[in-house]
DNA sequence: AAAAACATCAACCGCGCAATT
DNA sequence: AAATTGCGCGGTTGATGTTTT
């Protein structure tokens, strides 16, 4: 194989153009995976800096990172997952370069997440761009337009947590952490804050959520009141970062008690949902 | 049962900002 | 101040697995 590490100063054999020549692409095999691991193991992660800068380097990373490393989880993205994701990327966007904005600054949410370690940012991108721009193309609506994030924020997100509610019912689990936390409550910062209806049926909670989405998409989005997702301390937020470390540690706690419970893989773009928002996205124009 | 179409995800690429010289 | 280098990011590709015809 010709993908190497070796000790010396230079070590990322990658880094000559000669050796470029050879690189060996495509899938790691297992006994690839072994060298790195063992690499990794003796000299830890903190070596990167120290090879990290030449050209090629950024390949074993990656393979460390994505799939070697500990803890790492891949797979089965859970419902309470794919809500946090959704959260997050309402509120952040997928803003380069910026430390706090970024897709990689939600992977570190994710990781500091108690019970939602490992996530990578290239299984939050592929989640992104395979499922929710996909169904966004479906839909024939831009991924980034207001009405698509609106519709996302104040339909979508409830309707998930409304399934996370369901699942949580049926398995005996979690069911009060979530019914503390899905449920209606006032604004502290003054605006009205958008709620799933957690006892709803099915049936009824679409109603709900149609009026409620139309309601709290027109009223709130321009003044910067979001839905307010778990909501043990009612928050708000008035620009994306404002007080979010602290706004997130109160608010992990809802997700930590949930996706502890362990359920997950639940697959929300099933042809009724993406009726359903169709059929919201409709509406609203 | 086989082929085609589709979906997913690991791996790689290249751009642009930030830091350094 | 300008040029260079490094790094982190989102985008893209291609292999593989799964579903459909």
């Amino acid at each position: 194989m010709e993908r190497s590490l070796s000790e010396n100063g230079s070590s990322g054999t990658y880094g000559s153009s000669e050796e470029e020549m050879s690189i060996t692409k495509g899938p790691w095999t297992e006994e690839e995976d072994s060298v790195l691991f063992d690499y990794i193991t003796v000299h830890g992660e903190g070596h990167w800096n120290s090879v990290a800068r030449y050209t090629g380097m950024q390949t074993f990373i990656l393979r460390w990172l994505n799939y070697l490393r500990p803890n790492v989880r891949r797979g089965n993205i859970t419902l309470q997952e794919q809500l946090m994701i959704l959260d997050l990327h309402s509120r952040w966007g997928n803003r380069y370069y910026t430390s706090s904005s970024s897709l990689s600054s939600l992977v570190f949410i994710l990781e500091h997440a108690e019970h939602l370690p490992g996530r990578t940012d290239n299984e939050i991108k592929n989640y992104w761009r395979t499922r929710v721009v996909k169904q966004a193309k479906q839909l024939k609506c831009d991924v980034n337009s207001k009405q698509f994030r609106d519709t996302l924020r104040f339909v979508w997100m409830p309707r998930m947590l409304e399934r996370i509610q369901a699942q949580a019912s049926s398995s005996g689990q979690a069911q009060t952490a979530l019914m503390s936390n899905v449920q209606a409550h006032s604004d502290p910062c003054g605006g009205a804050t958008a709620t799933a209806t957690a006892s709803a049926s099915d049936a009824g909670f679409l109603s709900e959520a149609s009026s409620a989405a139309d309601v709290h998409a027109q009223s709130l989005s321009d003044s910067g009141a979001s839905y307010s997702l778990m909501g043990g301390g009612s928050w708000c937020s008035h620009g994306a970062e404002e007080g979010y470390g602290r706004v997130w540690e109160e608010r992990n706690n809802g997700y930590s008690e949930i996706a502890g419970s362990g359920f997950g893989g639940v697959d929300m773009w099933t042809e009724e949902n993406i009726c359903f928002l169709q059929q919201q996205l409709a509406d609203d124009l």
